[in-house]
DNA sequence: GGGCATAATGTCTTTAGACACATACCCTGT
DNA sequence: ACAGGGTATGTGTCTAAAGACATTATGCCC
């Protein structure tokens, strides 16, 4: 155990910021970013054409996604190139994908037992 | 890798269902519950007097929780004892833990190359 | 079955955030 | 230095969700 130590309960203040990280992740239009940024660095324009979402939104969430470190960004000429944090994105990933399958395993489970 | 391949976009409807995912962690009342059940399984009466909040406050946050497959209840006597998925919630710990690490070190990393 | 606990739900108000339009900003190439 | 494309931001509107209050449902004991 180990874990249980009534001391360990989080901050009100990290709560917060665990709130605010997962607040970032529960838009679909960023998570839509990350994906793509996932598969390859782009820039915000090819951002735009295979979203269909509105230059200034873009930009938006791109710098919300930033500032939380998600994603970074670096000038190539006159664009900028969005890049996912590959790591954390990963693990994000699976941990939905994880999430997923209990989920729906649960809900066989219940089907079964009806 | 396998990862990159084009067609690996989530559909809209797998965006969707992970944004509301995320976006049940993202409230830090709930988060607070999730930490309290995540230490011992508790009854709601507990878990208002831990917390402060209103019962009805409780109860709608853990019937959310429970829709998702983050905590159980089972009944003992008259109360309702609330319980977290232990694995999914350690997990989302870990990774919370370890993007908080990783946020310090940029923003030391930054301190530093100023 | 009546009365008393505990827990859930209906309803309302308030607030936080998405999204669009317009505008300001910044960088780069000439 | 200027012009122009590329990106960020100020402002307003609208919607969805939080949170408080009152009420209803559910199980226990007599």
């Amino acid at each position: 155990m180990g874990a249980a130590a009534p001391g360990s309960l989080p901050s009100p203040e990290l709560l917060e910021e665990f709130s605010k990280f997962f607040r970032l992740l529960s838009e679909p239009a960023r998570l839509q970013l990350l994906c793509h940024l996932r598969q390859a660095p782009t820039d915000v324009a090819s951002l735009i054409e295979a979203t269909g979402f509105s230059q200034s939104h873009i930009s938006r969430q791109l710098s919300q996604l930033q500032r939380a470190g998600l994603v970074s960004c670096e000038r190539e000429g006159v664009r900028l190139i969005y890049r996912a944090n590959a790591e954390l994105v990963e693990e994000l990933c699976d941990l939905v994908q994880k999430r997923m399958k209990q989920r729906l395993q649960q809900q066989l489970d219940q089907l079964q037992a009806a």
